[in-house]
DNA sequence: TAGATTTGACCTCT
DNA sequence: AGAGGTCAAATCTA
């Protein structure tokens, strides 16, 4: 698993930074042994079964993610299928009188936006809706726009960008905007309360259910088996959304908060802001290997996965 | 049939 | 004027 933390305040690093490194290095550790167990490697002694080391490696990185940053938690959660159409008649167009703008959406405000790197769009336990995709100026890749299902539903006004890193085409930027509203947060929220403090938000390393979700757990082959995760609330499970509606990516991670020069943001994901997520953890480690269930069709890239190793914490 | 995605056009900001 | 963000009709899938 891959955990490359930024943070736009080039502040806050030093003993957070520590802390989280060596709390993802034990992670890491425990992963590793986890991945002998898939492979079939007898079980050391000193661990006492997979479920106490998923329980581990959880908790290590679920730490280490509080204290790189306070509590900021995003994930994403995403695309989908794929579709084509054609162009819209002029008439159509010209139905012009569009309320735009009129929505606060991403447009305007002066808040923080929370940017999350990822190997993968991930999946954030919200549901996504793609509203919009468009070609970024100095940008070999497109960039994508995503607003919370529930907008219609309950006003969400939450939406995410995602794009393909220029450096790292193995690496997605995924900027949330807003602040979820939508009752899918209030279940998520409520979850967390029963949660210790410290477990404000944590590296779900499953998706809801076995049947229909992506894995949040992903493997990478080239990474000497890293594993890679989805932050999550571990309390989120069992929230308000459903398995079904996870997206289906997930993971690397690298999240960075920063303050986009000309993006507003109407606030920045909270921790809370992750949710609706998933199942025992051991649960999807089990089918973790099934590669069909990484179905994005916008992100589906076995090789983008982040590298463990690659720890940078700024 | 409902819900989600695609994609050209429109709108706002710089 | 250009770039980026959003809208919404058309289209597709379940």
């Amino acid at each position: 698993m891959t955990l490359i933390a930024t943070t736009g305040a080039t502040a806050a690093a030093s003993p957070a930074a520590s802390m989280a490194s060596e709390l993802m290095a034990q992670g890491r550790e425990s992963a590793a042994v986890l991945e002998a167990l898939l492979q079939g490697a007898s079980l050391p002694p000193a661990h006492g079964g997979l479920q106490l080391l998923a329980a581990e490696i959880l908790r290590c990185c679920d730490r280490a993610l509080a204290v790189m940053h306070g509590g900021e938690a995003e994930s994403s959660a995403g695309g989908a299928g794929g579709m084509k159409r054609k162009a819209a008649p002029a008439a159509a167009t010209a139905l012009a009188t569009r309320k735009r703008r009129a929505i606060g959406g991403s447009g305007g405000g002066a808040a923080p936006a929370t940017r999350v790197e990822k190997a993968r769009t991930s999946e954030d336990g919200f549901l996504w809706r793609k509203y919009g995709q468009k070609e970024i100026k100095n940008s070999k890749h497109p960039r994508l726009y995503f607003r919370c299902s529930y907008k219609e539903d309950d006003g969400c006004k939450a939406t995410r960008h995602v794009q393909q890193s220029e450096d790292d085409p193995s690496l997605y930027v995924i900027t949330y905007f807003g602040e979820h509203t939508c009752s899918c947060k209030s279940a998520a929220a409520a979850a967390v309360d029963d949660e210790e403090n410290l477990q404000q938000f944590v590296i779900n390393f499953g998706s809801a259910t076995a049947g229909s979700g992506s894995p949040s757990l992903l493997y990478s082959s080239d990474n000497g088996g890293i594993l890679s995760e989805t932050a999550t609330p571990l309390s989120s499970l069992q929230s308000g959304c459903s398995p079904d509606e996870y997206g289906e990516e997930d993971s690397g991670v690298i999240m960075t908060k920063e303050e986009p020069a000309s993006r507003p943001a109407s606030a920045v994901s909270s921790p809370a802001d992750v949710s609706c997520a998933s199942p025992p953890a051991m649960e999807p480690l089990l089918d973790y290997m099934n590669w069909d269930n990484f179905g994005d069709s916008s992100f589906v890239d076995i090789d983008a996965f982040m590298n463990f190793d690659e720890i940078d914490l700024f």
